[in-house]
DNA sequence: AACATATTGACAATCATTTAACAGAATTGT
DNA sequence: ACAATTCTGTTAAATGATTGTCAATATGTT
């Protein structure tokens, strides 16, 4: 992998590509050219033919590029080859709504195990998987090679917790926990800051050009 | 309003300005330098003056901002000093997690109804409010005043339900289906695509500086 | 009241991203 | 087999975002 630093804005837009690409290969076809594919995403060409060059060079002259093997290409690229085990640490409404949802399992990503620190919750059955205490989570960690934990719980805690889950080995966290985690640098932190996208859309109305 | 064209960069960190600025009110702290927020929000003190002094100066020359009417005027920026009436479209797991969760209430963001296509999950009660069939949904929409819809449905329908959406006069869709939807350009969309933001984590996994 | 200090707003400079342009390579059609 | 066409990869230009600097202005101190 020539891994220099390729910016942050083509990595976001990775996952869209690669949800365009899948939808064009259920359908059948086989090959598409950079103006095609831009009007079909409503982004520029030009855009498309830099940010597939970061990862050199998927297409060919006189062909365009072929859909399969620029989708897989990009699936290595993001890392869905491989398989993730992830934890969900809150057991609420949005961890157990995100522990039903199957899609995820399908790129890979398997949840091994959800917590909660509310004794209520424990031994509750999601999908199969029994909600344990947070007590057990280094443990089970340690044990079944988790590196990815998803913190659905309420801010209050969210920092400590987070440190935790370093300190038990976590390489990333998904944190859907309203506030800012203070971790070292090599962890990777995915912030879904639901309000946050609220906020903007309320904007967005108040300040409409219409 | 001097509603220049603000550019999204900016518009996306206010929701962040925000909670800290709320954090810091919540302490008692009266006023803060760019210098001091900059410190604690991890972020250059020139972009901190640059952000706030695209809604024309809110502070002042050796003083620095009073923390509460920065946080109250950028919450007349971002509209959550005005009441917003929503529906969820989609009672699955999301979109109860969503409506079980009361914080938006908090913020003015109420929600006045829960539609579904199933009719097995019609009538069932999320948090006082019954899930009623979609078809009742343009004579809701309109009869309640309604101006955002979260769109928490299956990719499959949701290009569709969201044409309908706009028919019935939505000004805004929160969109947590995992595809783009095609509306007029005075629509407001926030797309909350959960899937990206994972495959992004598990970029960061896999190409981890270490 | 005068001086030292703090701190913004504005502008300039730097850095990053996006778009445009085009040479050159592969494909297609005749 | 040749010419016309289609496209990419690459380089250059344009645009946009961030950071650094400093004069101007307020506050705080003596």
């Amino acid at each position: 992998m020539d891994d220099k630093n390729i910016s942050q804005a083509v990595i976001a837009r990775l996952p869209r590509y690669y949800r365009y690409l899948g939808d064009l290969k259920d359908n059948g076809i086989e090959r598409i050219s950079s103006q095609d594919l831009s009007k079909l995403m409503k982004v520029t060409a030009s855009q498309i033919r830099q940010d597939f060059n970061n990862f050199c060079g998927f297409g060919q002259q006189g062909y365009g590029y072929n859909v399969e093997y620029l989708y897989n290409e990009i699936a290595k690229i993001l890392g869905l080859n491989e398989k993730h085990n992830l934890v969900i640490v809150g057991a609420g409404n949005l961890g157990q709504a995100l522990a039903n949802y199957m899609n995820f399992e399908r790129r890979g990503f398997l949840i091994k195990g959800i917590f909660d620190n509310n004794p209520g919750l424990c031994g509750k059955d999601v999908r199969g998987i029994g909600v344990q205490h947070v007590d057990k989570l280094e443990e089970f960690i340690k044990k079944n090679d988790v590196d990815i934990a998803v913190l659905t719980i309420p801010k209050e805690g969210a920092v400590k917790t987070a440190e935790v889950l370093v300190k038990c080995g976590v390489k990333a966290i998904w944190n859907f926990a309203h506030v800012d985690l203070n971790v070292p640098d090599n962890i990777v932190v995915e912030n879904v800051h639901l309000s946050d996208s609220l906020m903007k859309l309320s904007y967005g109305i108040v300040n409409k050009k219409q």
